[in-house]
DNA sequence: ACAGCTATCTATAAGAG
DNA sequence: TCTCTTATAGATAGCTG
């Protein structure tokens, strides 16, 4: 759309690139922002330079609230951070094993009476109410499923990536569309792409 | 650009919204990968329609590592690891009650005083109500990370697969602007491959 | 829903200050 | 380098099938 057609492909003129990476941001924010007013959508984007500048446009609320819609598994995770919320005043076990130990020893020293063990007893067991342990139970739940999750998602990422791997040989060693050129660029020294997560 | 100049205010008619909504999510996605071909930068774009469906595009290297950068304070990883190691040794609170009540039923074989009881009701009162708060933060640090984590994983997923769903497609694509056709199609309407394990 | 078609509108490449 | 201008390429709104 100017003065003349512009082939798409790396702008080689370093001065100009940086004008057209400037000008065509801009344009693409805008474009994001018309889209997502237009079709009531959210919109986030990311724009890493080459120089590493980082970019981003979201529509009002938010990457992370983006990404959270897009979460499969909705009413799973908002019972998680239901959960998680309301377990935050609760003591780790191991906390109360240590001062349990401690105190039973301390008081083993001393005397006591049946009558005033008992309602000791009674008062412990208030304290732990059953819906703190209840909570807990699941809080420990929440945590072992999000790592199960979490081995399950990084052995899909695996077998995904090494196809991948296996495709781009096989097929196309060289020209890839729409910038795995220019990420293997921009991202020039850092190790392969689906590799960052999994260290 | 059309046949005549529109606000940028959503538009009323469902249908004609769904349509310009695909019309515009098309050409950005296209600006996008122009952009990141033409100044050699890393970008991700991420749609969510009003009906909930994911469109994303991302030239090259995945949302997730672009992701990264942007996320600010990123928590290390390894803190994650131990903190999770370290919860998985608590005892459930039912063996803990166990074990205080047998501890309870070994003291009463001895004396104790009332005021030592008391003494210690007091004490462990306290003491939990110090250490509670902070190690039960610790505790909501690892799920947020690990759901953080997961996050990330499930994006660097769906780029994976439909990375590989677009290979397979069309094995290698070649010129410019071809390109971001083939890659908004391998997004369009497929519902990631992911999804399968994660039941 | 979808796929073309153009008349129009917009974005922007190159030039100017 | 930056900003502004302007001619032109490109995007797309409203149609049509």
């Amino acid at each position: 759309m100017g003065r003349r057609k512009v082939e798409i492909k790396r702008i080689e003129s370093k001065s100009s690139r940086q004008v057209t990476f400037c000008k065509r941001r801009n344009g693409l924010m805008e474009k994001a922002r018309q889209l997502s007013i237009l079709c009531e959508s959210s919109v986030a984007i990311l724009i890493v330079s080459s120089t590493g500048k980082l970019y981003s446009f979201s529509s009002g609320d938010g990457i992370a609230k983006i990404l959270k819609r897009y979460e499969i598994q909705h009413a799973d995770e908002l019972k998680n951070l239901d959960l998680a919320e309301k377990s935050r005043n609760y003591l780790s076990h191991k906390e109360l094993l240590e001062i349990v130990k401690c105190k039973l020893e301390e008081a083993n020293t001393n005397n006591t009476s049946l009558e005033s063990l008992n309602s000791l007893e009674e008062q412990f067991k208030a304290a732990l109410s059953t819906t703190r342990v209840r909570k807990m139970e699941l809080m420990m739940e929440l945590v072992k499923n999000l790592q199960e999750k979490e081995k399950l998602l990084r052995e899909e990422n695996q077998i995904l990536a090494s196809q991948l791997a296996k495709m781009e040989k096989k097929g196309c060693p060289e020209t890839e569309d729409e910038g795995a050129m220019s990420s293997e660029n921009s991202f020039r020294n850092s190790p392969p792409t689906t590799l960052s997560l999994l260290k």
